[in-house]
DNA sequence: TACTTAATGTGAAAAAATTCACAAAAACAC
DNA sequence: GTGTTTTTGTGAATTTTTTCACATTAAGTA
């Protein structure tokens, strides 16, 4: 039996965001060139992983050379359509929503938000500049925006039919923040964002490594036993 | 040269998350008891993976008779040691901070924010029921409450010195939402969370997505040409 | 110009993750 | 109780991802 899966993110593009960050970063700091190496490092990855990984986007660098930072950042923006300016809807302004709506990265990054919509779009209004709109108008909106991609931070309970609201409104792309699956036709791409989960991936991990210490500080008291 | 991250999170467990989300989901429409197949399907994996994973995870059903969801999801809040309580610090009450230090299903899941703090604790005082504290406190409060792990708010000009400051007092994992990569010792784990890349991510999916479509379309209307 | 050095780029090898395939166990049927 | 069916659990096979290794290229050097 074949996977079902559709929200599957490849880590090689994972890591040209994550280069991309890195890169930004550098540049900052006045750097003008990087060597795999150099980017690996600042990335926490191996070198070979950073050129396989320009490999297979045909990202190429010179021979002893490096790369250019500038030339790098520009091929990564046009893997990832950026270039052109994306407009995004957000459904549901509630805690997470407005913080989320006054995050000015969106726009520097060329995403722009273009409305928010609530069942309640009253609540919020005062708090932000962003029009804010009930959901009779969700269609009408994204229809004139061309929007082909939203965010859901409705609670759980609303999520999947707001899903369904989105698809039928032509949204090809979601980004959902209420920790539950969203069911959706093949060709609509669901990327879930589960905070819980992030946090407690991390106690697990903690937790862990502390048994992991401990165990280790057993092994100093009673020397090696093998 | 071997890789130098340490932040990589198991696919494996991750779908162990994903498997939980399910089941919750499974049991609160009543059901009891599932197969592979059933939660394969809810889950968007193979129902191999999904016995391979419990497999890893040592965990154990019933031939013929599939799992217990109740049991299944004993064992998973076992593997998260879900059973104790765990204290968490949240550095930054802007936007995203106040968000998160709402959010109820931390709690839910007994990860229990006991203090924020901020450079300006004033602020925000007003909106939330969490104490908010200054920076000068957090070594103290860290240390009373055990803390193991932290979420970091902050500006990415900030965040550096904030986790710098967490891992001097005691925070041995840290979930980051700041888009920078922190450099912290080897044995504290940092889970970075980005949300620009998520978005972007979906972007570039549903770019392709369409471009893949359109060529379709082109195929259809020329015809097989292999 | 020829020689040395330092980096890229990519097939090949190794490792890791996933899928296959089937033996083993449990439930059910008669 | 014997036979059939269904589902688990896990080694083996396959696929994917990562790492290795080195030929290739460009820059520096004398
Ligand atoms: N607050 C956080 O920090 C946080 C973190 C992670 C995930 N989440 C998830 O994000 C979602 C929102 O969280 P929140 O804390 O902002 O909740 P919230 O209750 O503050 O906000 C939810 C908003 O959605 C609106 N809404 C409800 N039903 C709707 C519908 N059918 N159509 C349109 N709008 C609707 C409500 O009016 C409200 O404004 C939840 O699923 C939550 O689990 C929140
Ligand atoms: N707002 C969002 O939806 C969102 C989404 C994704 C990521 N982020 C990231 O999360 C972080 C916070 O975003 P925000 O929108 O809440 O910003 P914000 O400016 O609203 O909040 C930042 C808070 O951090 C505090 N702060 C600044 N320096 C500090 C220091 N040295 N020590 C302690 N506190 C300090 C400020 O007083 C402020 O309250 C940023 O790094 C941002 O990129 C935000």
């Amino acid at each position: 039996m074949k996977k079902f899966t559709k929200t599957l993110i490849k880590n090689s593009l994972r890591r040209i965001f994550l280069y991309r960050a890195c890169l930004n970063r550098l540049k900052m700091m006045g750097m003008e060139k990087v060597f795999s190496y150099t980017l690996a490092m600042e990335a926490g990855v191996s070198p070979d992983q950073v050129r396989k990984d320009f490999s297979e986007f045909n990202i190429k660098g010179n021979k002893r050379g490096g790369y250019n930072i500038d030339e790098l950042l520009e091929k990564m923006e046009n893997i990832f359509y950026k270039n052109r300016e994306h407009n995004i809807v957000l459904v549901g302004m509630g805690n997470l929503g407005l913080a989320l709506s006054k995050y000015s990265r969106f726009l520097q990054r060329n995403m722009n938000i273009v409305a928010t919509f609530d069942i309640d779009p009253f609540k919020q209004k005062a708090r932000t500049e962003i029009p804010v709109y009930g959901m009779d108008r969700l269609k009408e909106i994204i229809q004139r925006f061309k929007v082909k991609v939203a965010i859901i931070a409705v609670p759980e309970i609303s999520a999947q039919q707001v899903c369904d609201d989105l698809v039928k409104a032509g949204v090809k792309g979601i980004v959902n923040f209420a920790p539950v699956l969203l069911k959706t036709p093949p060709n609509v791409i669901v990327n879930n964002v589960n905070l819980c989960d992030e946090l407690e991936s991390v106690i697990y991990y903690v937790h862990h490594q502390l048994k992991i210490e401990g165990l280790k500080n057993i092994e100093l008291l009673y020397g090696d036993m093998k």
